[in-house]
DNA sequence: GATGAATGAGTATTCATTCAT
DNA sequence: GATGAATGAATACTCATTCAT
């Protein structure tokens, strides 16, 4: 709202571009004041530290999918398609920063470990809303609902973070998926199509 | 075998406990020699680099671990029961230096996925050998073996890395593995009273 | 008297509140406006420099200590009492702050410094004046009177700025003073009375 | 003795001539390492941090000075000789580097404060001691002996440890030794002679 | 095989001060 | 009178690595 406020969230912006593309560690706090075109004194007028900038970048893109999510969730698409769409607005920085395989290079394991542990406080709850309207409605039947839903975050994470998988990750996938929220073989199989 | 090759791996000890009590980037080669007791010199004598000096660490944890699973492979013991062991195998540094939840302390990040990813490639073709018999035994039934084995995988990585984990995880995590395999319900019941 | 000056006094207290306690040089000009509630450029409206704060401080200091120098001087008290009374008027900041051993704690060197000198600079001629009325009455007798009692203070400063001195010290101070101003024994014995 | 003690030696000296020069807080690491020609992980490999070395510095002086009044100590003088000898020990740096007024300024406030601290404890038994001497001589008679030792070496610190002292501080300095110590009237006129 | 003194590029953070509003 | 966003020079300290002995 006020001007300080825009101006944050743009060096959060520049941040998280340089975050990704270098890694947390390999991008200098010089580094982000001369992409952002301020002086040392302005970046830390704005921010605690370093490791804080980190936290609030995070916190920025998460809060923009579980948005996202809420969305999805909130709409009266059919379940299973809910489902898809929560775990479809995981992807991170799709619009904004396409940048390919990033999360996963070694460099960046720090903030993709933060992610990961924020994205599963924040989403879990989310999905297993939906999961339960699903057993509501007798699309799905299954008991432990939030450990299935953590299970299946983590090989959203670990498998599908890139560009890495095959056609065959996503037939494990559906299939997986299918059988641990205990749905009729077949329910899941419109994700097929949804990925190219 | 050679006096050499003992201090090595002498060395390589006191770097892992170093590494994973504090994580990778906090321990500083000087460190690692005072713990040791030796000169900076004898530590470049030994080891190329730092960074080669975690590889090196990796490699040591996930040779034994390889090991221990191949045996487990190689025994007469039912095929499910093969699964149980080579999974139980991969418990990192469980006699030797049993430190809790260590792994999984973001500043452990970097060397939990360098770990993560060695384990994958050595792992996965033994585990997945191990499903391959039950296939032909009639044990399990289903394709794509490799990739539901990863899910496998990934899942204890993520999940049971820490002492973190509920008894309700463990319900999941049979039920999901008979599911992923193809296994009759009750085959990996066995593995409930493995967990204590 | 005006709105202004009352602010600006107030702004002095703070200063000297917070350079006592923590020190001249590991005070910043963040935390004094922080402590005071006001802006940053409200702070640089109302002074010159972080430097010219401490002078002012100081100064404000000094001018309340004279003042109660100047009082003892006038009043018809005997010559002895008026010389302990001087030098009793010195403690910085009895009333107001007490802050205990404040000064004498290295990070308040420099300051301490200064203030020496200023109160050298401003006790040093009444403190003379003091002891010339006691010569002609009689009660003294010394040449060299300043040097005489520039020693006297730096003693006092050194000695009595803490609550740290003994009472042997106080047995010692009295004998000195007689000494250094040519007093018959006895002439300041009623100074032990006075401090507990 | 060692190699590396010598070269320790030689930058406390360096370190100690630019701190008596600009000051401690106005002397950075750079400029130290500048000055003697080294690397900055040179003087890291000496000295602990800035801190440690202004601690080191001292202690040097300290030690030089403190030697310097043992051996006036064991000499067969006597004993009022061995007092002034004693205080005169005490100039810092006179031949080494002899700069005028040095510790006064502000900017020495700090390592000015934290010298006069380490010689009062070191220089105080000795100087207590010779005063012991006299006493047993019959030529000095006072009681409380630390505590007048303790104001005659803040004096000397606070008065002559510049080159700003009068000839009249000199003649009250005389006097009020004397009484001080209960010596006879003209024990101490020696001392004139001394002082230039 | 082993030592340890020397290196120097790299880094995060502080802080007094300014000035347009 | 008052604000607070912006500045940028200054600074202490780290650490992997080298190499002559």
């Amino acid at each position: 709202m006020k001007k300080g406020e825009r101006r944050k969230q743009a060096l959060l912006k520049i941040a998280y571009g340089l975050f990704i593309s270098r890694g947390y560690e390999n991008t200098s706090v010089d580094d982000i004041i001369e992409a952002a075109g301020i002086a040392k004194g302005t970046y830390y007028y704005h921010f605690e530290s370093k490791e804080q900038t980190l936290e609030e970048v995070i916190g920025m893109m998460i809060d923009q999918e579980a948005e996202a999510a809420r969305q999805v969730l909130r709409s009266d698409a059919p379940v299973p398609l809910k489902i898809a769409g929560i775990i479809a607005s995981l992807r991170p920085g799709q619009e904004e920063l396409p940048i390919e395989g990033a999360l996963m290079k070694p460099e960046n394991a720090l903030m993709h470990a933060k992610i990961k542990r924020r994205l599963l406080e924040t989403v879990l709850p989310l999905l297993s809303e939906a999961v339960e309207e699903g057993i509501a409605q007798g699309i799905f039947a299954c008991d432990n609902i939030p450990e299935r839903v953590r299970m299946l975050l983590v090989i959203c994470n670990e498998i599908f973070d890139e560009g890495q998988f095959t056609q065959r990750d996503v037939e494990v996938f559906i299939d997986i998926t299918e059988k641990l929220l205990g749905a009729k073989p077949g329910t899941m199989d419109f994700v097929r199509a949804l990925i190219r």
